[in-house]
DNA sequence: TTTT
DNA sequence: TTTT
């Protein structure tokens, strides 16, 4: 049957990223996102929700978000949905934590720069040792499509 | 500055579908999704793991799925992050529940039908009293398009 | 079957918002987005793409659009693809165009603002005549979820 | 700025699939997908219309694609919008059309099975040779999550 | 536990 | 026809 589970989400940090490393040396970075919402009700009043999503990524993917962002950054986020499961030592019940698994991402926010480097993201200054300006993260899956030249029609 | 907040699921009911009204008579729809992923790992082995997420209807829209949806029923949903939270009465912990709330829908499933109605979503059998068959629920904003002949361009 | 049809795009207009009104006083706004992209070849060389995709938005959403946008605003669209097709009377042949129809919209950009407005997008300055800050444009299908003292658990 | 280019289609194939190798041998599978909208306009008439969709996929994707896809097929689509620019020699024009590189996919229809492999995309009869069973194509980023028993919290 |  |  069908199956599909992708989330797309734009909002800021609310903490800096927390980055660990797995025995094996993945990287892994957790960080949580506020979603801001305002809507006008049937009375005409505004209002305004929050919504707060824990974010983790993995490899590279989760070196460059420890190295880029920081609290309050606007981040913008494409994932899927992952279900935590464990058991409560407190109350021995189970438990269960709705959160986004990172597939990529996209730097927001102050646009800053200037010059010609057309699309590329922003590239805000790092937070610890430098490194190069990081790329759009828009995860892509299998062979990239060929150079022009290489197709036959 | 830019939020964003978009989920799109495709899944199966885990249960059938839990239908209320408020004081006020509008009708709200509970639904889980089971959310199948298969992938392969480095080893070569098989792994699967499955995402249940809790969906929330209003409205028609939660009339139509209390209506046409049960147990078992393939599902697309379309939404947005809702993180409900309360005080855990037994703890006395502040707690919080990510869940979806229903933007749009789509029926999957058994395709059915047969002949050109083309697009039209399949239309299971009503679980109660009869209806009219549920229509596509792509949320549509504001106005919708003007037919042609009132296009001057 | 199953039919779904999503767009969800950011970039830049390449131009003015294009804003007209049927007879029966509909409006219409036409926009182009240009969308950069840009990721390293397996030589590791820096390319760079752009994607040109128009917009029309309809009603009140294409007022919004045409009193704060302008070419070179950032712009966060939802919608989806449709087909224009057309008769070429140049050469008597069928003619199609991709585009995409607005269901939702962000404001990007300057985030500007300040202070305590949570979540609300930002307000350019109007290109005309003063009109209320826009909202968020995420268009809410069917009822909203009723306030919380409707709810009975 | 911020650049994002995001599509997810669902619909039929028109035609068998497409398949082509560039010289270097990368696989090329180009489809096009009718996705069919239905709507009840203010008069309360049903409504349809279709819009026709052309797919590129690339290597091993497009084998697959090649291989289990017919005219008709039930398919669902995630990738980009991508514009193709050409001089029209006929005219003297030039021509630009808009279409989708697939990022991922996903089989859908007839569900088949049945029995407990919950999740696994339906296996359509392959065309041509015999192949492993197609897996679900969900753009997987970077490095995928480690193991459980390799994460230290 | 929270961001703008 | 194009934006950053």
């Amino acid at each position: 049957m069908a199956n599909f589970n992708k989330v797309i989400l734009a909002g800021n940090l609310t903490r800096d990223p927390e980055l660990r490393y797995t025995p094996k040396g993945v990287a892994i970075a957790k960080i949580t996102l506020a979603i801001n919402r305002t809507w006008r009700n049937e009375a005409g009043e505004s209002k305004e929700e929050v919504t707060f999503v824990d974010v983790d990524a993995f490899g590279r993917q989760a070196e460059t978000i420890g190295q880029y962002l920081k609290k309050g950054s606007p981040f913008m986020v494409e994932g899927r949905l992952k279900l935590d499961q464990w058991d409560d030592k407190q109350t021995g019940q189970k438990r269960s934590r709705l959160g986004v698994t990172l597939e990529g991402f996209q730097f927001l926010g102050s646009a800053g720069g200037g010059r010609g480097e057309g699309g590329v993201p922003d590239a805000p200054a790092p937070r610890s040792r430098p490194a190069p300006a990081p790329k759009a993260e828009s995860a892509d899956a299998d062979v990239p499509p060929p150079e022009d030249d290489d197709v036959p029609f």
